[in-house]
Formats: C-alpha cells, sequence, structure tokens
DNA sequence: GCGCTTCTATGAACTACTTCACACAACGTG
DNA sequence: CACGTTGTGTGAAGTAGTTCATAGAAGCGC
C-alpha cells in the first residue's frame, strides 16, 4: 500500500528503523525516472543526495587515471548509492548510469540531515552500518593484495550470487545461480583484464562448475567453487 | 593541565565536540602502559574497546592467508584503532602491536555508547568522519588496482610524510623529511614483496630524490616524488 | 671484540598477468 | 536479412611483479 515506505525499508541502511522513522524519511524523497544509458549523476560533481534504486539497474563507474570508465558495481532494486555524499557533502566520487529504464527514489542531503537531527537512534544504526561498510571496503583491498585472479573471481561469484538472490533460478537444481553480467564488467570489478577473466571462466566451465552464455555466467555448482576459494 | 581532555582532542575523530562532551569521554577512558613489542590486541578476539595512542608508535598488522604477519599501518600519538569494534562490535579485523613503549587512552564500547546516546550531535560527527574513512580506503583500492609500484611508492612517502610531521627536518632545507622505516614494512603497506621496494627506492635514489639509511627514507626533493605520481 | 640478528642490495629464473591481434557468435535495427 | 555493434574465445609476445639465492653492512648482547 505504502509504496514508498515499503522501499526505504527495503535498504539495508535503514531496514531497521522505526516504522514512524521510516514514513517520515519516505515522505521526504522524490520518486525519479532515468531513462536506459542516462547518466544520474557524474564523477566529480556535488554530492547532495542519496539515490535509491526502485525499479530497474544502475551502473556505478569510474574513470580511471588512463581515462577509461571502469564499472565499480551494479545495483539492483533495494540497493542505494550516494549515502557518503548525504553524510559529509563531498564531491562525487563515482558516476551513476542507469543501465535500464529506471526508477529512483532521491533523497537530499538538506532533508536527509533535517530527519537525522531529530532522530538520534537513526544515527546510531547509521553509524554500525558504515563501520560495516569500511570493514568489507578493507576486505576487498586484502584480496586484491593477497589473492590472484583465480580465487578472487570465485569469490566475486558467489558474492554476487548471494547479492542477487531475485537471479533466476531455472531449473530443478535450487542451487543453480545465473548472473546477467558480461565478462567485461567482471573483469574492471577483479581489477584484471577481460581476456583474464574470460580465460579463467573457461576453466571453471571446463570442470563444470558454471555455464557460460552472452552476458550471463551460471553458477551450476556453487558448492564447488567455495571449497576453492 | 587536563591531560586526558587535550588527548582526546588530537583524534581528529572527535575533534570537532563540543568541550563538555571531550571531557565527559575523556573522564570515561583509562590510560594503559604498553611495553614494545606488547601485542595490545589480537586479530579475531572481542572488539570492545577504542585506543588511542598517547605516547609511542603502534603498528597494526593482520595474517595473510600463507599465515605471514603483514604491517598495514603505523600509528603515533594522537592516532588511534579500533573505532570499528566500537560501532558495531565484531571482532578485531588486525593486531596491533606496540612497536615502543607506548601508552593508550582505552575507551571501552559500553561507556561509549552510553556517552554516543546521551549526545546526538557527536553522531553526526562521527558519521562524517567514518564516512570520509570509507572514502580513503576506496582510493587506497583504486590505487592498487590502477598504479604500479613505480607510482604508488612515491605517494606512500608523501602520505607518511604529510602524516609524521613530527618526522626530524635536519639540515637547512626544510622541505627535508626523514622518515623512519624499513623497507619491509613499505613493502607489506604496498603489497609487493621487499625486494621491489629496494629496487624502485634506489631507483628514486639515483635521481638525487631520496636517501636511503638503515631503517630510513629522506625526502630530500619531495616536489621532485610529487610531480612523478 | 665476536657473533647473531636485522636490514639493505642485487642478479637470475619464474609466473601471473598484460596488450595486441584476430576470429567468430549473437543481437537489434535500418 | 544484411550490417554494425556488442560480447566471447584464444593464442603470441611482452612486462611487472614474484621467489630464491647470496652477499655485505649495521646494530645489539654478552
Amino acid at each position: 500500500m505504502n509504496r514508498s515506505e515499503d522501499l526505504v525499508r527495503a535498504v539495508p541502511l535503514l531496514a531497521r528503523l522505526p516504522e514512524a522513522d521510516l514514513r517520515a524519511l519516505a515522505s521526504q524523497g522524490q520518486v525519479r525516472r532515468h531513462p536506459a544509458g542516462k547518466t544520474i549523476f557524474r564523477e566529480g560533481g556535488p554530492g547532495d543526495s542519496l539515490h535509491i534504486v526502485i525499479e530497474g539497474a544502475v551502473r556505478i563507474a569510474v574513470l580511471s587515471p588512463a581515462g577509461e570508465e571502469v564499472t565499480i558495481a551494479l545495483l539492483g532494486p533495494g540497493e542505494f548509492v550516494g549515502h557518503l555524499a548525504l553524510l559529509d557533502g563531498r564531491p562525487r566520487s563515482a558516476s551513476a548510469i542507469a543501465s535500464q529504464p529506471t526508477k529512483t527514489l532521491v533523497v537530499t542531503r538538506d532533508s536527509f540531515a533535517r530527519w537525522l537531527s531529530e532522530r538520534p537512534q537513526a544515527a546510531l544504526a547509521l553509524l554500525e552500518t558504515l563501520s560495516l561498510m569500511v570493514r568489507s571496503t578493507d576486505e576487498a583491498l586484502a584480496d586484491l593484495a593477497f589473492l590472484d585472479l583465480r580465487h578472487r573471481l570465485p569469490k566475486r561469484l558467489l558474492d554476487l550470487a548471494a547479492a542477487h538472490p531475485e537471479a533466476e533460478t531455472e531449473g530443478q537444481h535450487s542451487s543453480e545461480v545465473r548472473l546477467h553480467i558480461t565478462q567485461a564488467e567482471l573483469a574492471s570489478m577483479l581489477s584484471v583484464s577481460r581476456e583474464s577473466v574470460n580465460k579463467q571462466l573457461n576453466q571453471f566451465a571446463r570442470e563444470g562448475w558454471i555455464v557460460l552464455g552472452r552476458g550471463s555466467v551460471t553458477l551450476t555448482d556453487p558448492a564447488a567453487l567455495r571449497t576453492f576459494i
């Protein structure tokens, strides 16, 4: 019934807040529509809003020193970007592009600050979530430093599978997960070349652990991948 | 005069808090002494306290998958560890070892939570600081992904020089900075082998930009290093 | 002072990636 | 349905790092 409120509740960052607080925040937000390919905000631009994906998909990308665009994340419904800008007002550290026709709920820094200053408990929940985010980037840093592609790739595949449970589970085996992602996207997430990802994926495919398609990777034996990490 | 309060104010995380709040937090803390080489807390242990370095130096290290200890940071007076444990109570993600005889101010999770729940403004300041921390690890991740050692090394040297302005500035040239650090420590911070660091350092030394010593790197021409990044 | 340990220095062989070059398959649009 | 575009697959050559081996210099303990 109450659409915006339910959407806001789906955001992990905010999920644990009391219903009244959620409703208040949701009512401050505005719904925006973005056609496929549209830039929602650009790296370096003013950071003054949080965006929650309602429908569609958003690609997060940065410009490498060499001037190439590198995808660092793909967001589905319920996921969000721009929380840091909300908290510290710094310029955007990445660009967000709608990769499908997308609806987002937008919360501005001003309205968020007003809302937060009246709700100390919400600040505590946000502190905890942010703290977990720091830990997770720290872990990504450690992975990049210590693990080679052979180990980083299956780890990332399993992370993606866990983060997108909505991915189709066709066939009988309930453990089978199909990820809609290109090898180029995987490559830039893992900070390696597309060719390297391709070669490693094909090794796993030969083992029978995954099945490759155009724009998709199907994990047919996640357990085998997991023992590999 | 009021020792603890001034020490707490030197922590960037807390610096912007009103004086009364600072005093309240400082009064909850306990001063602990650690001999050189003593482990202050161990990776995997219960995360229930923040440690602020008062005097001496603390080395932060993690265990690599191969079982080796890898130094990820060196803290001087005014710097701190364990803030994440304070906020989310998760197990320690790294170990802290006193590398010199060291005094720390310890604030427990319980007392911090009590203090914070009475001070909504403090939570806002903490959110902002945490947010900046997320950005800085994100940047480290990008550096590791995009930059080779030739560029990462001078960047790290300049960061260390900026973070430790207390380093001796002997001689006439005010821009000269001497870092007390071994090549092995630099190597693990940069996620490369000690040998690679050595070879790259010697290249810079041949250019006349740095001077190497046993356990030290002196930046004789920081400007040249900076143009190199 | 002698010996042990720590730190720096350097070369040789190896490896996990890179870039480049190209072939081909699937899709979608005029 | 022909054609451009996007994505996958693979080999050859190059490179930035690795490990291993070895050496010497500086500091520290007795």
